[in-house]
DNA sequence: GCCAACGTTGGC
DNA sequence: GCCAACGTTGGC
């Protein structure tokens, strides 16, 4: 497997966990994702050092509001054994554990919000394939290119 | 709050 | 293995 830096789009509800709330925390274990495509992400191709694009979603302006840092490879989200937790999977077990998290460190604020509007005008220059804005897509956790990694915060 | 677009579940 | 019903995501 290569170990070049890889880059990723993690998208959240500012409701429930934001930018500011990750500044304060520094780093948070990136539970509850329960779709097996962002899982398979995280655990194929996620590693320690990767660039994460912090993107707020369901509010008034949905966009990019920050960068992280990958601060652990994938391991089993103890919250799918968790009976009280929202997130909790009644098919999982502890033996066969059936999604995983990492770990997410705070980088950066945006000095402002890269909106989703504004990505979706750069289409042209993000590629056809760029999962954010393809048509009905609703990936919480999907890869981005070095390029487009580039080109989204050029917009700064 | 609405609803389109998906993903998952479960009966058959 | 098909597919209808249901649940969820997330922009608007």
């Amino acid at each position: 497997m290569s170990t070049r830096k890889r880059y990723w789009l993690m998208k959240t509800e500012p409701d429930t966990f934001s930018i500011d709330d990750l500044r304060k925390v520094g780093v948070e274990p990136w539970n509850g994702v329960r779709n097996y495509q962002a899982r398979n992400f995280m655990r194929d191709g996620m590693q320690v050092g990767d660039g994460v694009l912090f993107y707020h979603s369901n509010c008034p302006v949905p966009g990019i509001v920050g960068t992280a840092t990958i601060k652990s490879t994938a391991y089993p989200d103890p919250t799918q054994f968790d009976k009280k937790s929202d997130y909790y999977d009644p098919k999982a077990k502890p033996e066969e554990p059936r999604w995983v998290l990492v770990d997410v460190a705070f980088e950066r604020k945006l000095k402002r919000t890269i909106a989703l509007d504004e990505i979706k005008q750069q289409a042209e220059a993000l590629g056809e394939g760029f999962s954010l804005i393809a048509r009905g897509n609703r990936l919480s956790v999907l890869p981005v290119t070095a390029a487009q990694w580039k080109h989204l915060l050029s917009m700064e």
